[in-house]
DNA sequence: CTCTAATCGAGACGGTACGTCGCGTCTTACG
DNA sequence: CGTAAGACGCGACGTACCGTCTCGATTAGAG
């Protein structure tokens, strides 16, 4: 899953304890980052001066800026989506919906730094990926709504709506939002064709 | 709308033919660069060499790359939001969703290069912000929907929707494409209370 | 002698009352100007700003920010040349030093912008061509010392101890100071040969 | 004396070999350009295109073209003082002016191009300073002539002397040269007061 | 006293160099 | 001998100024 595991792996060593600790160390560095400024402002040199870690090292973990954001926004992802499959898998929407709002609200802090800083955009596209993935071989082909359009709609409601929650100065609790989600993300490509 | 008509009046002074001249051809040098390449990628040189404009002269318009993008949205989405106003305003939601849509495939080039090069972000930012303007005095503000979020959700869900088609390989038609918009992006937000 | 005379002859038309008063207005504003900076740092809209004069006009008057430096050292060179010049006629140098002093010293406030703004140099050179022409059929060619060397060591020595003149706190009076100028640079070119 | 002993050794660490590398380069990039035109028309571009250097890089070393032009010119500068300081020290100052001679004379490429490609006047001021700081403690306070401006008038009247001499198609030899400048550069702040 | 043409102010423009910034590579010193 | 520190090449940015240009508004001189 992340870039962690394939790097390293490919040139032959495990993971050393201390490339794993700059490996963390760069991850936990970007988050505050993230909640103070965009992500295209942040610069290398921030990230591995907070991380305690020389500069040019950044580069053996990861090839990219990006490459980084988008292993945080893997793991983050990952954990996500097993709160959001479920919702497909039962009559009753209403229940997952409000267990993924219960998620995200507890770690509203990550997701707030993920979803308002410009990461955003990142974290949506690996979103999609493997929703993609899991979508595919799942539903119905022969909808009035096309998989790809369906799945990449979810997913961008439940983004757009999720973000405006946790910017939002007095946000609505749980329950509340729990039964917009269902409504504006959920329902509109369960309905029937006519 | 443009910026030609709102600087120079500030400063008191017309805008010259050479002026509005530069002007044009530097909005106009954008979109072909828009439909090559992502908008981050291109560079101002690029864009005032295709205009035939000197690099320096760039900066007496613009203070920003990203101010000529958000010059050249703000046109379009002008002449987009006088399309998609009249949804709210009338009881048969399908006809005006079925006009927007034909008015976006008859543009489809332009819009094309603007929901799928990079602009998308500003494009939708500034159909955010106007439409924002228009909602805030026409929208029930103690339905179950917050009216910043309603108007948040419909933008983002058109964006999204009409840039998935305007990608797709085979796009489905206009009449079939409104059928999905409506069902997708304007109708979520009609729905009663319960 | 100035730029005047020259220029609107040449395109066969007499100096109108206009231009002279811009002429003069360039001259005038740039004065000031060379007390506050050197004249490298003094930009053509700064002397047209204080000249109350189109930037374009200018370069209808002078080719160069440094034209108009070089009309303005011309001028003021004139003058000084023609106190210079009789210290070689006679025997008693003094005297011709002495007045030379005075004559700068009451112009000091204009001379001092002259002599240490950055204008010093084409105004040296001003003087060093000048004062070749008419150096090349009065002096002796087979003395010890050759005569363009002779007269560059004058001028050059003469330049540099009056601007040290002007530039020092409690500057020395006229008298002492016409002594120190006779001393250093215009003595050693009369010595003997041996 | 160079930039290169002072700025690494401010943070705290040696010049790498590289470093040292990379300042020498631009040093010896800027002599031929200074044969080649006036100072202020070479660019930085020119100098690190010649030196084999990034553009940014100079920055790194210089904060400015004069920066660099300063840095050569004290280098030089050093060598020809411990040439010319000999000369107030002994009461035969031919030998020491003929040393002087002869010595720039030797590196005379050099020194054309120092003293005849604007960089005269940087090299000049530094000079000066040099010459400043040994003169304070060991000439004579109370003499007719002020010991700043005598020595304005030997380092000026040397400099012009020596950059006449080295720009001379037919230059006097050595010998002939150093004559002239004792009578002209040297003798005159020995005279005695009266 | 008016009409016409030169000249002016204003300032946009193409161009060139500057100095800054960030990335990703590459070297070097140190543990 | 491998890892951290950071110098470097690269290239885009945005700024400043130059000298040229276009364009009304002004004004002077001929009729």
């Amino acid at each position: 899953m992340t870039q962690t595991d394939a790097k390293p792996a490919a040139s032959g060593r495990r993971e050393s304890r201390k490339m794993s600790r700059t490996h963390a160390a760069l991850l936990e560095a970007l988050l505050p980052l993230l909640e103070e400024k965009a992500f295209e402002q942040i610069t290398v040199r921030e990230i591995t001066a907070r991380a305690g870690v020389g500069y040019a090292t950044f580069f053996r973990r990861y090839p990219d800026k990006e490459a980084l954001l988008h292993d945080l926004a893997a793991q983050e992802i990952q954990n996500l989506l097993t709160m959001t499959l479920p919702i497909f898998h039962t009559a009753d929407t209403t229940a997952s919906t409000e267990a993924l709002c219960a998620y995200v609200w507890k770690h509203r802090k990550l997701w707030r730094a993920l979803l308002t800083g410009g990461a955003a955009a990142t974290l949506k596209e690996e979103y999609l990926r493997l929703a993609l993935l899991v979508a595919e071989e799942q539903m119905d082909t022969d909808a009035w709504l096309p998989v790809d359009l369906a799945v990449r709609f979810c997913v961008t409601a439940l983004v757009e709506t999720l973000s405006w929650w946790l910017k939002h100065d007095a946000p609505p609790d749980v329950h509340v939002m729990a039964g917009i989600v269902n409504r504006l993300a959920v329902q509109p490509v369960f309905l029937p064709a006519d």
